[in-house]
DNA sequence: CACGCATTGTACCGATCGGTACATAAAACG
DNA sequence: CGTTTTATGTACCGATCGGTACAATGCGTG
């Protein structure tokens, strides 16, 4: 018997892997024990094999969050686009249960591999959360020292939550920042 | 020709290779590539294998933060002790070009072998900082949630100077931590 | 110097790694 | 319905994985 897949249905799958296992834990034997996608279709898809594979769930991740994410950020109204970025934030992360794989990426080697898409994800995201806080009424200096705080945050709330293994926490954390962004709107 | 090792200077050669290589990534030839140790010595001061091998680098680590940073914020003034802590920090971790072992394992399935430890780590940090805070003048519940803060702020910090290759932004998240300890201290 | 023990280099093990080759089965298309 | 295209399972490859066995070398002690 045989299943057929789609490329697009693949990718998701590859991406909750190498967030559980890493780059170098994920290997095509876990893949196939997990997804019951066999060699032929993985490298079907991905000829460049496993580095091909992680290149494209990192684009996909890139993508969601461009789409879900930046541009409501650079382009909706800002209190709007930020208060829907912290819901998405705490969706997509599964209130922590679920780790940024980009984050990840760039803590150990892995890093070297992909640094342009990892630095890029970060860069924008802290671009376009600055722009929304310059259009919401922040001093240009304030914006950037204040995106860099929440982004940042983000990705602390993550290791600790997980270290913690405390949904909660991820929780606590994300509305103290929440609470510091609009803190310093009014407050300058 | 033989060189002779002993196993506490072999702890912390292994400590900066899985730092940078990660659990999975670490084998056993690149630590021989790397240092120069070679499977004998290796299996001689670590029966174990790779496994005692990591656990031994983090208790290694916690050992130094214990000592270094969890102890003296119990122990010494409170606010001679969190200055102190930041200043270990910062060259502890380089300025944000060394990472931390603990969060980076926190992260991937790692954390499975080591969880109780990881735990550890954070929660006595966290703790420490808590106390110190109190006896500097914190209210009960102000002095855990900025314990929280500051500890998930370093871990945040360091990801993303690391995703950024910019070792400033670490001094300036960590500038801005140290302000929000002292300002919290001040207004409540 | 001689003995004994801690330490080390090297050869080797089965298992698994990422990757390739290819025959075959399913979809797509005429 | 036949043909072409796409997708898939399987067998296989050399390299490397973590780990073991053991003989040889260094060092401390008498």
């Amino acid at each position: 018997m045989k299943t057929v897949y789609e490329r697009a249905d693949v990718v998701p799958l590859l991406a909750e892997i190498f967030r559980e296992l890493g780059y170098e834990g994920t290997t095509l034997s876990r893949i196939t024990e997990r997804t019951g996608i066999g060699k032929g279709s993985l490298y079907h898809f991905f000829p460049g094999g496993k580095e091909e594979m992680a290149a494209a769930v990192l684009a996909d991740v890139d993508a969601w969050f461009e789409r879900a994410i930046y541009e409501p950020l650079r382009r909706d109204d800002p209190r709007a686009a930020i208060d829907a970025m912290w819901a998405n934030v705490m969706d997509y992360f599964r209130s922590g249960s679920r780790i940024c794989l980009v984050g990840a990426f760039a803590l150990d080697e892995t890093r070297q591999r992909f640094s342009p898409v990892i630095r890029d994800y970060f860069v924008r995201w802290i671009e376009a959360l600055r722009q929304a806080l310059v259009r919401a009424g922040y001093a240009e200096d304030d914006a950037l020292a204040a995106a860099e705080e929440a982004v940042s945050g983000i990705q602390g709330a993550l290791v600790l939550s997980r270290a913690l293994d405390d949904k909660d926490m991820f929780r606590r954390t994300l509305d103290r920042l929440t609470g510091r962004l609009a803190a310093t709107k009014r407050g300058g």
